[in-house]
DNA sequence: TAAAAATACTCCATAGGTATTTTAT
DNA sequence: ATAAAATACCTATGGAGTATTTTTA
């Protein structure tokens, strides 16, 4: 015989009450099964959980000391129809997001403050990863969703897109060329084409191919062809780069939020490339706490 | 409609094994009946638990989730059998024991260690007390045992007792009348009758009836009438007491385990007088953790 | 004597059983 | 062809109801 949660309930009611017939009451029930239940409670424990005298009911020792138990244990379970619709309406539950390391400056933590100041009971897992490695995981169900640099033309079907952000690409240019006259600077801006002919360094075409495409792209529509001295694929190893003197390189617009000694960030002018950061998830991934997060993410001003 | 601990087992059952076959040999009932059991515990919750192909059954993601709180909560509700188990044999519970201050010194200590190493789930609360304020807490129900210096005619009889040590009083000096020569000392014995002349402090006979006849049936044994300087009722009390020269004290041997500067114990050559102390609970009282104390005590060997 | 729990019985809801069908491999 | 889950239907246990008795304050 194994105790059932009615019975359960039951004494819960009892002890309360401290009346069998009000307990019954409050259970939507008669008296004499309540006192039924009861009594078969007390013999699969072996010990007697209350003491009656026709007038009156009180707990034994026993009772009193094993109610201390029960409680909590009830609530437990009561609390899982709750979990569960938390766990159902994304409310709670695990999410797991990576994002390029672009996204670090001014994107994800925007996005991550507003998630989680909505869903604080949610376990956020973040992943920093290349767009290439968020493509592969997200296909293989690693990740619930990525933001990443690509185009929605550029994804493969099975995954669904959502832009988050467009921003200008920058120069990020060592100190010492814009004090040595080596670069045409004027009201702050980069002028003509003069700068194109400086060493360049660069993301790798496999790591970020939309990235690397924009930039040559850019080079090529003004009938140009860049150095590369260097490539890397993290943001903070091409800004070190530059800082070293290196060479320069085209970062996005909210790059400038990573001050480095060294390093100037300045716009180009005329018109300049602008570069797309976007949520991607898959479409047939129908996990509540993605729903939210796609959700959240929709909100945000894409131009910020 | 509420959910069921049995569902919940059922649900476990399944995602353990991932079959319902086997699942439904495990909860020793046939597939179909479980089948239906985890269907309608889906309607409630209002969403699948598992992925079923024909030939394979999977969890869902909420199910997955679902699971990690409903293994604990159902956990939680099986080990109240435990509980009541550990409860009614008296290896859990509460125990409330009261001790004179003299049992501070040896006997405490070694019952203490005895039960909760026994019985380290017991939580054992202890208060100090006169014997006089035991017996009325006894008989009032606010503890359940008194370690206390009584004899057991002297006790009501709702009470049952049982002596737990024997010991000689000795004499607390101040260390001064030793070292003046105001007391006669021979091999480390207070010689004669001398002393008796001195002034002395001891508990008052409210608080202590048996302790106090016992001193002053000493005295009055050997045709002297002692001259009371002080009361107190707190065995620290007292030792402070001689330690500042006001007079002497007769106290139970157990108590040379405090220590104290300027206090000398020193045993009283010839017959001396003995000085039992005992445990008392009442005779209806029949809790486990305090039955199982009495058995624990009577173990402890009276003359230690 | 009245309030409240226990006892005695009756009933039906449902947990679980049996037989069968469906479906994916 | 077969293993495994779903469906359909049946059975019976036991949870809850009604009527009554017992108890003690």
């Amino acid at each position: 015989m194994m105790i059932e949660l009615r019975q359960l309930r039951h004494f819960l009611a009892v002890a309360d009450t401290l009346h069998f017939g009000r307990a019954a009451e409050q259970l939507g029930m008669t008296q004499p099964p309540l006192s039924q239940s009861i009594i078969s409670l007390e013999k699969m424990l072996g010990a007697a959980l209350f003491l009656r005298s026709k007038r009156s009911v009180a707990l034994t020792t026993f009772g009193r000391q094993w109610l201390d138990h029960v409680r909590p244990a009830v609530e437990g379970v009561a609390a899982l129809t709750d979990v569960a619709l938390r766990l159902r309406t994304g409310m709670a539950g695990r999410l797991s997001l990576a994002f390029v390391s672009t996204a670090d400056y001014s994107l994800l933590p925007r996005l991550v403050e507003r998630y989680s100041a909505a869903f604080p009971e949610v376990e956020l897992e973040l992943v920093e990863a290349t767009s290439d490695i968020q493509l592969g995981a997200l296909s293989e169900g690693r990740i619930n969703a990525g933001i990443l640099i690509s185009t929605r033309s550029s994804l493969p079907p099975v995954l669904d897109y959502r832009p988050l952000l467009k921003e200008p690409v920058v120069a990020a240019v060592p100190e010492a060329w814009v004090e040595d006259g080596r670069l045409d600077v004027v009201d702050g801006h980069l002028q003509g084409d003069g700068w194109m002919a400086h060493p360049l360094i660069i993301f790798p075409a496999r790591v970020a191919p939309d990235f690397h495409d924009l930039v040559l792209g850019f080079y090529r529509a003004r009938g140009h062809q860049p150095f590369i001295r260097q490539e890397a694929i993290q943001m903070q190893t091409i800004i070190s780069l530059v800082s070293a003197g290196l060479g320069m390189a085209l970062v996005p617009a909210s790059l400038r939020n990573l001050a480095r000694t060294g390093v100037r960030y300045i716009p180009i002018a005329g018109e300049t490339p602008e570069l797309e950061t976007g949520l991607a998830w898959r479409r047939t991934d129908n996990l509540p706490t993605l729903s939210a997060m796609i959700e959240i993410a929709s909100t945000l001003d894409p131009e910020a």
